[in-house]
DNA sequence: CGATCGGTTGATATGAATCAACGTGCGTGG
DNA sequence: CCACGCACGTTGATTCATATCAACCGATCG
């Protein structure tokens, strides 16, 4: 579990071009699902100084059985990480590079929001755009040419770590094409 | 569950675009996770005539708390469907079209493999050019030609709800961008 | 002070989308 | 039994989105 700080879980593939599959916030696991397997399918790097929690797969798995519930919670949060997956599908088939920028964007800010008090519109934000590229599936000079254009339509403004949020309505409606 | 016939889980988007997110063949849970949603987050829909065997949620989570090694079940299955979820992710966000069919393809031919007998290399195949192209992110034109290209080069031809491939090998290197 | 990293910008190349036409097989209704 | 319509696949011409290549700039750091 990531403690503090930020991480993220990608593949590598054979020819060095690496997926970045989800960012890692204060208090979420690595991966619920990979609770039940031998060992992570992918890899994990930090993105700042992290502070990590770990615990032994069979102590997991032994206190699960101890209590009922927490079965239910993990498994409620493997069917969200599920959602989650499905839905990136989606905007990587289907949605153009604004669309899917826009989409990372927002589920980002949600999560964030969830952790920190939110001033002014601006969310600590320690992503480069060679991350926000992994991610979506572009090239880091595409992603700042469109970033670009969301600066000069007065969408958002990403800079010293900070992502500003200065046209939130039109964020979410470029982020629409997959629902929430 | 199916039971019989084949059918593929989907997300529609606002304006009509369609993401394939799996596809679903005898034997198969519509989705682990979703064992555990309210109500599922994607549609589903046939692709032959099916046959569908239905238990209520209450009843599987009842049943799961009577036998713990059913938990245990799920819970890898769960686990193959989110590494399945990434490497879907990583393939979408990193290969060219190519690259893309030809891991559908072999991910498929596999899952085939586990249910059918196999002769001549020669599989049952019912799917349609715009499905791949639903599940891959491209358009049922493209993927055409893409099919020509390998048919023209001796890899792999569709026809009649069959899929035969004629070089092994040299799919599996189009596909190998992600690890297996 | 030079080196490196991250970002921006321009010119050009390319993979895939789009638009359109056409063929073929098949099911349906007359 | 035939004629029509429709779904599916193929092919060509063209356009468009994004990648690639390259140069440059500013900040940061050893």
């Amino acid at each position: 579990m990531l403690c503090g700080g930020w991480g993220f879980r990608f593949l590598q593939l054979a020819d060095g071009r690496r997926q970045i599959l989800s960012f890692l916030l204060p208090g979420d696991l690595f991966s619920v699902a990979s609770v039940f397997e031998e060992r992570f399918h992918f890899s994990v790097k930090a993105l700042t100084a992290v502070q990590i929690s770990t615990m032994r797969r069979s102590e997991v798995q032994l206190r699960l059985t101890e209590n009922p519930t927490l079965i239910s919670a993990l498994a409620k949060t493997c069917a969200a990480e599920a959602q989650s997956s499905d839905y990136i599908i989606a905007a990587l088939g289907q949605c153009s590079a604004e669309e899917r920028i826009a989409f990372l964007l927002v589920q980002l800010m949600k999560r964030i929001a969830a952790r920190n008090v939110i001033r002014e519109h601006t969310y600590p934000f320690p992503l480069r755009q060679q991350h926000i590229a992994d991610a979506v599936g572009l090239t880091s000079v595409h992603v700042s040419r469109v970033l670009g254009a969301f600066r000069d339509r007065g969408i958002v403004e990403m800079s010293n770590g900070t992502l500003r949020v200065t046209d939130l309505n039109e964020l979410k409606h470029l982020a629409h094409c997959t629902g929430q």
